[in-house]
DNA sequence: CTGAAAGCGCTAACAC
DNA sequence: GTGTTAGCGCTTTCAG
C-alpha cells in the first residue's frame, strides 16, 4: 500500500539515493559538485535519477538554500500598455536568454496599485526570486527606497538621478537626439517639435531634455504616454498651430506611426511636407513607406546585460553600473527630404 | 549575539508568533483562514506580522503545501521571435490580469531545445508551478504527450486535434477567413491569395484551412514565419507571378503591412491595386493609412479565460474545453476598393 | 570518499 | 479557540 502511493508520488531525492544505494547526501552532492564523488558512484547516481526522472524539488532546495534560482520583475503597467508595448517582450527574450544558460527562472507579477507592488517586491524577497530588475524608473523612485531596506539585489534600468547602491544599467538617450536634430537642421528645418513620453520617467525626460537643448522650442514639446492614441492628439495639436513644425520626434515608434498617419490623412506628404522620426526602432518601422527614422536601442542587448548584471550582484560582487552603448539612430525615408522654406 | 543575527535575519513565522504570544499555527491559520481565530489575536497576529514586515516566505509554504502558488510558461521560441510578437505580451497582460488578484506569480522560463524544453516542464511540476500553459501548439506536439505522464494541470492554448485529457481554450479562426473571402469576392476579387504562418501550428493551418476552403487557390497559398521578412518575401513572390492575385490575406498584422509597404514601393496602390488584410489587429494597424483590415483576436481576453481555466483546474475541476468568441473582422480602408478588372 | 542527522520556514494532523 | 509536533525534500555541517 504504502510502496504503491511512493509509486505514485514523484520521486524525490531519498528515492534516488535508495536506488542507486548512497546516502542522500551523496546525490546531492553528485548534482552539486560541492564533493568529489567517485565517478562510480557518480554513475550510479545519475542513472537512478534518469530511470525515475527525478528533478529537484525547486521549492525544497530554496528552502534549504536560500536561493530561488529565480529573478523577479514587478510590473505595475496597465495591462493595456503592457499589451501594446514593443519594449517589453524583446527585453525580456534577452533577460531570458541569459537566464535560461543557467536553468534560472523568471518571475512576472504584474501589481495593479501600490500596496500590492510592495507586498509583490516582500515575496520576491521571502523565496520567489533572488533578486529583481526594476522597469519603467521615475526620477524619485519609491521602489529604490523600498529595496534599500530589503536584502534583495536589484538592477535598475535607467540612470537613477540620485545616489544609490544598486546597479544601473544605462543608455545614452541623448546623443541620438541630438543627431538627429543636426540632422534636421542642416535639412532646413528650423521648426522641429517633441512628442514626449510621461516626463516623470526618467528615459522620457532625458530625450525630452536633449530636444530642449538641440533645437529650444520648448512651445513644440508635447508630453504623449507612448500609446498611439496619444500620439495623434500630439500630432493634431501640433499640425493646427498657427506656425506649424516642419518635423516631428516621437518618443517611441508608435507614437510616430500613428502621428505621420494623421498627417498623411491631412494631405501632408512625408516626409516632403513633415519630416518625421521615432524612438525604439520597432520591427515594423523599416517595413512602412515611407521607412520611417527611428532610434535603435536594442532591448534585447539590455535585458542581456541587466540580467547578467543582476546574477553578477546576486553572486556577490560589487554593485555598479554600466553603460550599454546600444541606442544608434537609423535614418530613414521620414526624414529624407530638405525642409520646404514656407510651411 | 545570536539575538542580533535575528534581528538582521528576515522575520519568520516563530518570529511573528513570538511577538504576537501565540503559537505558529495560530498566525498561520490567521492568514489562511483554515480555522476560526478570535477577532482579538487575530489582531494581535496581523500587528505584529505588519511591525515585522513579515511576509510568508514562498518556498517553505510550497514545500509543505505542494503549491507553488505560481502557472508556468515554456516558451520554445527563438528569442528573435519572441522579441517581435505582439501577441505574447497581450496574452500575458491577461493571464497577469487573473493571477494578480489571487496573488499567484507567472513563472517564464525560455528554452532553447527539446531536452531543456523537457527539462522545464518537469522543473514546473517539481515546485516551480502548479499548472501550465502550451502555447505554440503544434498538430503533434510531443508536449502533451509529456504533461500527460506527469501529475501538472495544463491548459492548451488552440484546438488540439487529437483526444486530450486537458482543457483547450479554442477560437473559431476559420469563419473570420471565410467572411473575409465573401466580402473580397463581392468586391470582384477572384484571385485572393494567403501568405500562411508556420503549418504545423493547429491556428496556422487553420486559417490556412479555411483560406482554401474559401478561395479554393492552392497556388496563391504561400508559408511565411508570421516575420515582417517572410512576409515581404511571400509579398514579392506573389506579385511576380504571371496572374498576380488582387487581393492577399496574410496570417498576422505584421507580414501584411510589410506585404503592404512593398507592393506600395512596387507602385501599386492599396487597396484599389492590391487588396490587403491582416490577422491580429496589431495596436498600430488601424492608424496606418491606408487602415488595416485585420481580425482582432482578443489576446488579452484569451489570456483571462485560460488563466482562469487553468486554476480552475489546479483546484481539481474536472477540464474542459472552451471556445473563446473573440475573433472580429474588422474592416477597413486597406480592402475598401472595388477590384479592378485587368491586373 | 561517504553517511547520519540537523535544520530551512512553513502547514496540517492531532491534541486539548 | 489554541498549542504541539511531525513532516515537506532538499542542503550542509559533523563524523568517520
Amino acid at each position: 500500500m504504502t510502496s504503491q502511493r511512493r509509486a505514485a508520488a514523484s520521486p524525490t531525492i531519498s528515492d534516488v539515493a535508495r536506488v542507486a544505494g548512497v546516502s542522500k547526501a551523496t546525490v546531492s552532492h553528485a548534482y552539486s559538485g560541492k564533493r568529489t564523488i567517485s565517478t562510480a558512484t557518480k554513475e550510479r547516481v545519475f542513472a537512478a535519477a534518469r530511470d525515475l526522472h527525478w528533478v529537484p524539488s525547486s521549492s525544497a532546495r530554496a528552502l534549504a538554500t536560500h536561493r530561488a534560482n529565480a529573478v523577479g520583475i514587478v510590473l505595475a503597467r496597465q495591462p493595456e500598455i503592457l499589451a501594446s508595448d514593443t519594449f517589453f517582450p524583446a527585453f525580456i527574450a534577452g533577460v531570458e536568454s541569459v537566464l535560461a544558460e543557467q536553468e534560472i527562472a523568471l518571475v512576472l507579477q504584474v501589481v495593479a496599485n501600490r500596496t500590492a507592488e510592495e507586498r509583490a517586491y516582500r515575496a520576491m524577497e521571502h523565496g520567489r526570486a533572488d533578486g529583481v530588475i526594476v522597469l519603467d524608473l521615475h526620477r524619485d523612485d519609491w521602489r529604490v527606497e523600498l529595496l534599500t531596506t530589503l536584502r534583495l539585489p536589484a538592477v535598475l534600468l535607467g540612470a537613477y538621478p540620485h545616489r544609490t547602491r544598486f546597479s544601473c544599467v544605462r543608455t545614452d538617450d541623448a546623443s541620438p537626439v541630438l543627431e538627429l536634430i543636426a540632422h534636421l537642421r542642416r535639412q532646413g528645418h528650423r521648426r522641429i517639435a517633441h512628442v514626449a513620453g510621461p516626463l516623470d520617467y526618467v528615459h522620457s525626460r532625458a530625450r525630452a531634455q536633449a530636444y530642449l537643448a538641440g533645437s529650444g522650442t520648448p512651445e513644440l514639446l508635447r508630453e504623449g504616454d507612448f500609446s498611439a492614441g496619444s500620439g495623434r492628439r500630439a500630432t493634431a495639436e501640433l499640425l493646427a498651430l498657427p506656425k506649424r513644425p516642419t518635423a516631428i520626434l516621437y518618443a517611441n515608434d508608435t507614437m510616430a506611426i500613428a502621428g505621420y498617419s494623421y498627417a498623411r490623412a491631412q494631405g501632408l506628404a512625408i516626409p516632403d511636407d513633415l519630416a518625421v522620426a521615432g524612438f525604439d526602432d520597432d520591427h515594423l518601422s523599416e517595413h512602412l513607406s515611407p521607412a520611417l527614422t527611428s532610434v535603435a536601442t536594442a532591448p534585447r542587448r539590455r535585458g542581456e546585460v541587466a540580467a547578467r548584471r543582476l546574477l553578477a550582484d546576486i553572486a556577490g560582487e560589487e554593485p555598479r553600473s554600466i553603460t550599454v552603448d546600444c541606442n544608434q539612430l537609423v535614418l530613414r525615408e521620414s526624414t529624407d527630404a530638405p525642409a520646404r522654406t514656407t510651411v
